[in-house]
DNA sequence: ACATAGTACTACGTTTAGTATAGCATGGAT
DNA sequence: ATCCATGCTATACTAAACGTAGTACTATGT
């Protein structure tokens, strides 16, 4: 049954739950750097950019910090030698392994699907 | 040393999976798109437009447009009085159920979390 | 006949997001 | 001192998304 609204839309269209996440979600980049933290435990900033093929470090760096900010991506300065940086996921970036795998799962079923 | 790059790393860079699923759903409004025609069946333009609460109509045609040719959205002549269209889903966009499922139970966890 | 309203857009000009390329700061190693 | 690696930032450009307005069609009211 769609979900037919009475005469209170104007105030309070149902608000749509995903909002938040898509706004997150709906940025270039955001799902590929998930899914590569997800793989790997941890990342170096030269490594994700190779990984992700060509984004520019602008975007990178910005996109990094919105995810750390959100909470999803920990960021971590190693004080070895040589120092670098380690970025990470919080357990509420690991938490979204389930989208992940069901954006591969849809993926592979629709998209790469000459091998399924 | 760290990773040195011979001279075949452009063949074996492992290729992200989600890579075309990401170029896709990482575009602003797909996702909510999704979200309100899965509880629908089915909506109108001034419908989506509505819900998705103030999504400039260039944008939400060009993205209606681009679902479709991705084979995700169907559109719909209607030729009855008044002649209208309307939006559903494909099998393939049914298919995205999983995804916004697992969105929304992220979403609600870590984000909308106080409520419910 | 003419104006008004609803539906589904398109057009125009502006702002924001993302890009390509280059360069900077730090810390070894040579 | 010079070179390289890492992790960025700076600059200038293009593409995506925006707000607002307007068009084309049909129907309905005056």
């Amino acid at each position: 049954m769609p979900l037919s609204k009475p005469m209170q839309d104007a105030l309070e269209l149902p608000i749509c739950p995903i909002e938040p996440a898509a706004h997150i979600i709906g940025q270039k980049w955001t799902l590929q750097i998930v899914y590569f933290l997800l793989n790997s435990s941890s990342m170096r900033f030269c490594e994700l950019q190779d990984r992700l093929g060509g984004v520019n470090p602008s975007t990178l760096s910005s996109r990094l910090k919105m995810l750390e900010e959100e909470g999803i991506v920990r960021r971590e300065q190693i004080s070895a030698i040589p120092p670098h940086v380690e970025y990470s996921l919080t357990a509420m970036g690991r938490d979204l392994e389930g989208v992940i795998r069901e954006v591969t799962r849809w993926s592979n079923a629709w998209l790469c699907g000459s091998t399924k």
